[in-house]
DNA sequence: ACCCAACTGACAGGTTTATGTCAGTATCAT
DNA sequence: ATGATACTGACATAAACCTGTCAGTTGGGT
């Protein structure tokens, strides 16, 4: 398996917010720990908050990621407003939330230079090609939104394409991979699909409704 | 030179919005016009908004850029309502730019499929409700935390305003609305709640602990 | 004090990736 | 129509990267 995609399992497995060593991750993605360490690593310097502890282990803490965003000056005007507002706030951890995060924007937009610099630290990783499957994704929203089947092809880790019919459940960017949730009928079973990795996306025209074990709540990574 | 720099130094060239032909770039970069094109691939598929023109040359339309952005929860909290405010208090430039930022992060935030018509049929003023429903987190989480009961007055979907006793379990941004699960001691069922139908919340000084059937672990949507 | 597990550095060998060359197609402006 | 220039594919070679092994250090929990 190639590195990339050693790291995305790397988060699938981590996502569940509990502890794991590097003994166990290392054997669960059939490589030695040494280079687990360099995985981790890796991640971090990608910007996923992974906290290593000694004598413990590793924890991702819930957090969202947003991928990245083209922003008109107005619209910035407004997000450091709106921040300098939310800050004002008396709830202390909002209040706390908000100084933090115009301190992230702060470190972020100024010299823009720097930021795209900072941006290609991770390319030079070939970790994230999040750009590619990005023509499926108006498909998949809608579809996530209608309740739609899709017909889609994939490339799976083995470099095998296979083609299912999957129900759609959830769409998000974790940690610079777009990842399609879904319900796959032929496994039988719930499948975190990459966007990057979806060759073709059909709209069916079967709707389908929520059947137990089949939501995304039932989804355990 | 290795790649990433070449690719950084690309970007400087094209920041000043002029037109470059792949000729010169290549020339200015030291690197064959092959490999030129396969760095403009690279660009662009890492989200990088640079149009090339057959018979002219490429160029960079202004923008500003933010990188991808780890958020805690209660940063994603402070960022939606800021920008809630923000839409609300300011003049119509800044809230016309307020409005749609707060739809670009819509379309990027974790989706869940929950989201049913009647979750878009009140975002006709969307903000003033969002905003409102943020009155009530502090309070929520911090009941959430401590595992105290919430006496809550609510308003269904069919405009009735009830009163009742909840346990709260967990709360999260679902796709433009805050949502709070928690187990209804007045219906004896898990319910979801709209943080913005939330009129008034108050902690009880009555705490719960974990009973089978009423944890958050329980809940089935 | 002890164990555990996260970390770090070095190095050799294997694998992947990047690059240039060549040949050809597609599309815009004039 | 024509020229200019963006694009795409194939393929061999060179460069960069990844990996395991080994040997050691650091810090947290008990």
């Amino acid at each position: 398996m190639c590195r990339s995609n050693r790291l995305f399992d790397l988060l699938q497995t981590l996502r569940d917010g509990h502890l794991h060593t590097a003994q166990t991750l290392a054997e669960a993605t059939g490589v030695s720990v040494r280079t687990l360490y360099r995985d981790m690593e890796t991640l971090v310097a990608s910007g996923v908050p992974v906290i290593g502890t000694r004598g413990t282990g590793y924890r991702l803490p819930p957090t969202v990621t947003l991928p990245p965003l083209t922003l008109t000056p107005a619209e910035l005007e407004a997000l450091n407003l709106g921040l300098a507002i939310a800050s004002e706030v008396a709830d202390p951890d909002l209040k706390s939330a908000a100084l933090s995060l115009t301190d992230k924007l702060d470190a972020v937009l100024p010299e823009t230079a720097v930021a795209e610099a900072d941006a290609w630290k991770f390319t030079k990783n070939p970790f994230a090609n999040t750009a590619r499957g990005f023509a499926q994704m108006p498909t998949l929203r809608a579809a996530i939104k209608a309740r739609q089947k899709l017909r889609i092809t994939y490339t799976s880790k083995d470099g095998a394409v296979t083609s299912r019919t999957i129900r759609p459940l959830h769409m998000e960017y974790m940690s610079r991979v777009w990842t399609l949730t879904a319900w796959c009928e032929w496994r039988s079973a719930h499948r975190a699909f990459r966007l990057d990795l979806i060759n073709t996306a059909e709209a069916l025209p079967e709707l389908f409704t929520d059947e137990a074990g089949k939501t995304l709540a039932d989804y355990r990574p």
